[in-house]
DNA sequence: TATTGTTATACTCTATAACTATA
DNA sequence: TATAGTTATAGAGTATAACAATA
């Protein structure tokens, strides 16, 4: 029932995986102009709504700088706006536009489509325990134990 | 029983998983003077025996001027060698040394020591359904569609 | 004509550190 | 004294293209 070959680590695994999804992901938002990182930030921001730059870098996992530079091209697009933080004056409320907004709202439809793509091999009741097991790995999830 | 949150894309689970591993392997790795990249092509090396740069590429995802990059490194270590390849003269056929094979074992525990606390929040039953479930969707495992 | 490996270039990301304005 | 954001810099990765040798 199993190859010969032995199985690869799990970290080259997920390393082939993240490629993939990437790759997809890529495909699906270039009808947008938009490229992944834009809009795993877009994304973010419509989740979680306003946030603080140094927020945002933890939760997407992005350097100080490559925020800012990010940030800077967003606003530049209209798509994002940075204002004063409500109590932190050094701080920044970074939050979605209108537009921001509504390109939103086809970026998910993107990632709708990227995750039907990604999931294709497994069967409806395998994807929802892969999500279930991935979000525990991943430390995003409920059982994450910080 | 679930929290508020509208779950996150696969993919952005993906990127964070596969960033908490390429971060604890690191921190494994540290002890034998290795980073990520030239450990992952010692153990793809060594579980796949010898081949050429371009097969090496496929395998680990990686650039081809990258690839030269890490050979020559991995080259001048006397990890890895270079031979000529036997049907084709225009490829190389790349294998590990003896010192190199000699690595790769504390490589390899250094990956399952890795792979342990990566998979710390599952119990182990769980851990093999991630495991395989994660193979299909990175198409390295037996399911792979191509 | 296409492919393997090499080299070169430009662009981006990462990591680091300095700097400012606040806290 | 420490933190949020900005800026600058060096290093690594990615993407491209050109090239030599070979298929």
């Amino acid at each position: 029932m199993k190859s010969n070959q032995p199985p690869p680590p799990v970290g080259l695994a997920l390393r082939h995986a993240h490629l993939r999804a990437a790759r997809i992901f890529a495909e699906e938002l270039r009808p947008l102009g938009l490229e992944n990182a834009p809009a795993g930030l877009i994304i973010n921001l419509g989740h979680l709504g306003s946030l603080t730059q140094r927020q945002l870098m933890d939760v997407v996992g992005m350097d100080k700088s490559a925020m800012v530079r990010q940030l800077d091209q967003l606003e530049a697009r209209g798509l994002v706006r940075r204002r004063p933080h409500p109590t932190d004056r050094r701080a920044h409320a970074v939050e979605l536009t209108e537009a921001g907004r509504r390109l939103l709202g086809r970026v998910l439809e993107a990632a709708d489509r990227a995750e039907e793509r990604l999931l294709t091999g497994l069967a409806p009741e395998r994807r929802a325990e892969f999500r279930e097991l991935l979000l525990v790995v991943s430390e995003l999830g409920p059982s994450a134990q910080e």
